[in-house]
DNA sequence: CTCTGTAATTATGAATTCAAAATTCAGTTT
DNA sequence: AAACTGAATTTTGAATTCATAATTACAGAG
């Protein structure tokens, strides 16, 4: 009889290499962010992990070099990897940049997507209202309506760049969503989104865009940033 | 007696992984963009690199990852890393978001400076002006002049984003330093931000940094020249 | 009892080795 | 002569081994 398989995805072909996989698994490990295993700050073992994943070291180190460059941990030269920790300041800082690059993205899209595309995002919109009482679909939604916004605004390296922000900003465990009101609120600002989309204004979808991100990292953090949006294209 | 050495970097400290600094080497390789030899859609041929330079193979693909996170390689599943080749919309889309990146921190810039950093930055503004007819100069200073503005931004994130783009941006060749007239229109537009951050007046001082880029755009939109001053300016 | 210098241990960075997939090339068949 | 099949070569992806830097443990001196 064959040996029954421990591990499902190692033997059939990889689709994709072992060390995004790896990746991916450490991403989702930073990001449920135990107690006292892959907190912010920690040292990344990389024996500890390669055994635990049955891997060598090869590929948990480029697996780490992914994720220092989307700046999950951070390297420090004969001293390994630690998980990157994120100030009151970086968080800011990164919260500003997704609302600049959203909001452009949301302009964009008011100005050029196609009928079909906006009808996509408003059918969206109408799951998204229909799950205020469900906070987990409600934040699932909320997502795939920032990833489609993104595409349709079809820029792939600030597609790039806002998934790596997001990232960092998941570092921070102040989920903002859990907050009372906040989906009340989360959902009135997508209304203004949605509506500056339909009426194919850019410049409210700009302002709408950055005023929704904006108050996400009111929610989530504490002092409020400094909400300047561009105005130009 | 001591024995000779070979390859000098090899024995000091390495201040810097190995991998950063055959990162570097090749991003030189790639941009210098030799007709044979790692022009945009050449196969990297991992072997004959890390012989050439005298390294294994381990810290070779280290670093092609690192570029593979910037954008300058494209990584194809079991064929091995590939110079990124840029057409015309994504150079379109790369410098869309550097003009809104850096109207941001010129936005920034203008409303949250020190008098100090202002004037900093003014010294480097009079020494472009000075710079007119020694194009290398007039690069290498606009080239200060914006890395000294996004640092005085201080956004981390969005220096590394910036720093990543104009290297994408520097994959294509068609630039535009050299075209007649160019300096003179570039030194004009860098005027008016002077005079803005000067004013304080950050929505203009992001009015004319997007403009400036723009301009970039336009000039190196057409022409196939081959310049290494490529710095948008 | 504390501090310092040195030895032992541990972990990182890099080289080397190994396995498997893709490509190339030769040989046969039609 | 063209095309298909299969073996040989090449090359990638991953594991293992090795060297050296950094940390820890420990002993001895003050």
């Amino acid at each position: 009889m064959n040996a029954p398989l421990a591990h499902a995805r190692l033997k059939p072909r990889p689709a994709q290499p072992l060390y995004e996989e790896v990746a991916e698994l450490l991403r989702q490990r930073i990001f449920a962010a135990q107690p006292n295993d892959m907190e912010p700050g920690a040292w990344i073992d990389e024996m500890k992990l390669s055994a635990e994943y049955g891997i060598s070291r090869t590929p948990l180190r480029e697996a780490i070099k992914v994720l220092a460059a989307e700046g999950l941990v951070t390297m420090k030269m004969r001293r390994g990897a630690y998980v990157t920790e994120v100030n009151e300041k970086d968080l800011r800082d990164v919260f500003h940049l997704l609302a600049v690059l959203e909001a452009d993205a949301a302009g964009a899209v008011a100005k050029t997507a196609t009928d079909v595309q906006l009808q996509e995002l408003e059918a969206l919109h109408h799951q998204l209202q229909k799950s205020v009482k469900n906070h987990i679909q409600f934040f699932l939604i909320n997502e795939a309506f920032h990833i489609r916004l993104l595409q349709i605004a079809d820029n792939k390296w600030r597609e790039q760049m806002v998934a790596d922000l997001r990232k960092v900003m998941k570092l921070n465990r102040a989920q903002s969503l859990l907050k009372a009101g906040r989906i009340e609120q989360s959902l009135a600002e997508h209304v203004a989104i949605m509506a500056a989309l339909s009426k194919r204004n850019p410049g409210s979808a700009q302002a709408a865009m950055c005023a929704h991100i904006t108050s996400g990292l009111e929610a989530a953090g504490e002092s409020p940033a400094s909400n300047r949006f561009n105005t130009f294209n």
